[in-house]
DNA sequence: GCAATAATTGAACGATCGTTCAATTTATTT
DNA sequence: AAATAAATTGAACGATCGTTCAATTATTGC
């Protein structure tokens, strides 16, 4: 006998609502969008299996089910909160009629939106960049996100700087110094506002965000030829 | 009766290694670091009671013995972690015999140093920036903290603007500015660096928050009167 | 209406969690 | 050397962890 054998007598299974049955898709976002909550709510060491199935009204059976293990759905629920962020954010920023420069300078804006920096969010990054060192699998999604995250933010910067200068003289890779730059920065921003009470308000984060975009304009114009 | 009766029959409590006995504050210190470790190895999620006593070297007892909870020798452990880390940096920078604005060129190189900017310290500040957001007594400690160090900063930036200016005007404010602009960046610069591999180098690090910290002497010494 | 399939349930499992505390060992005082 | 105090041990406890899976319910295709 290769299975283990158990104890099966008199054991009943009930569904006392009537609940009725979601499709798979439904059920596996149901799962995803309750570990966010449960995760925003009660940190990395506070999410378990059963607040989890709380918080997204499923049993406990189904995360085994639907995703092989908690970690796996641990992966895939910071890999849709950055999605949602983000295209959240590219939706507020990415209007063609405006200027490369114009764009970048709505992105601070975007970043410490209503929509954005909610206490949801806030709480949530911080357990992702938790995970991201300590669990395998959310570091290589992190870091591919990541990456194309650095790429946009340099694109931005090449394509604003070619708008108003015809020096293009190391202009990639000041881009790209710019962009690692400004996201450190605000990143470091949205760290502080997270982890304290009433220290920096939104709108300075804001102006620290658009001064430095400023100051890293006067650098990518600047001649730095031989 | 008002206390549990326990099961006492014939159990054992033997010493094998004939380890010696240490004072009250050899354990606690030699809890705190084996929490530190743990912490840097295993994260939040998997730092618990065993692990800590494992690294240690300790039987289980003894954190309720000497701290009262996990919890609250959490906190004495990252709030050991950061009082050694601050050291650190201001024994790297306080050189009396320099300039404010030498001193303050110093702390990015203090930041980034090899004594400072350890894997363990990269973990373990994730570790930290996590428990602040979900762990009270963390956040309570955090803020003062970080308070501290934001008035430290704050007070470089002021004494360095007031060596090279007649200009007085707002200075406070524009050196408080300065701080928290600085400080972010360099958190998240130390955050970036944290959860990615060879994205930033330790010189271009330390090259961003030198200019930043260049930007902040342009704002400072403009006149802004009027 | 009746199989066949998909979705869901939750008791049971072995492992481990943080904590308790009587027993024991080691160090200090008299 | 005896008595006292300080430090340490680890089995036991009740709770909960992530996972398993036989049983049950809901939905779909004919």
């Amino acid at each position: 006998m290769t299975k283990k054998q158990r104890n099966s007598k008199n054991i009943e299974h009930t569904n006392p609502n009537g609940t009725q049955s979601r499709t798979g898709q439904e059920r596996k976002r149901a799962l995803i969008e309750g570990t966010i909550n449960s995760l925003a709510k009660r940190g990395v060491a506070g999410t378990t299996i059963s607040t989890i199935c709380e918080a997204s009204g499923s049993s406990r059976g189904l995360i085994t089910h639907y995703f092989g293990s908690k970690e796996a759905l641990l992966a895939q629920a910071l890999q849709h909160v950055y999605s949602t962020v983000s295209l959240s954010i590219y939706r507020q920023m990415d209007k063609p009629e405006l200027t490369a420069r114009e764009r970048l300078t709505l992105f601070p804006e975007a970043l410490f939106s209503r929509s954005v920096f909610t206490q949801k969010n806030r709480s949530v990054f911080l357990c992702l960049w938790h995970e991201t060192r300590f669990n395998k699998i959310v570091r290589t999604t992190n870091q591919k996100l990541y990456r194309g995250y650095v790429l946009k933010m340099e694109e931005l910067f090449f394509q604003a700087a070619i708008e108003n200068t015809s020096n293009y003289a190391g202009l990639k890779e000041k881009s790209k110094a710019a962009a690692i730059g400004f996201i450190s920065l605000s990143d470091g921003l949205w760290l502080g506002m997270s982890i304290h009470d009433r220290l920096i308000d939104n709108a300075s984060a804001i102006g620290h965000c658009k001064k430095f975009i400023d100051s890293q304009f006067e650098i990518l114009h600047k001649n730095t030829n031989g």
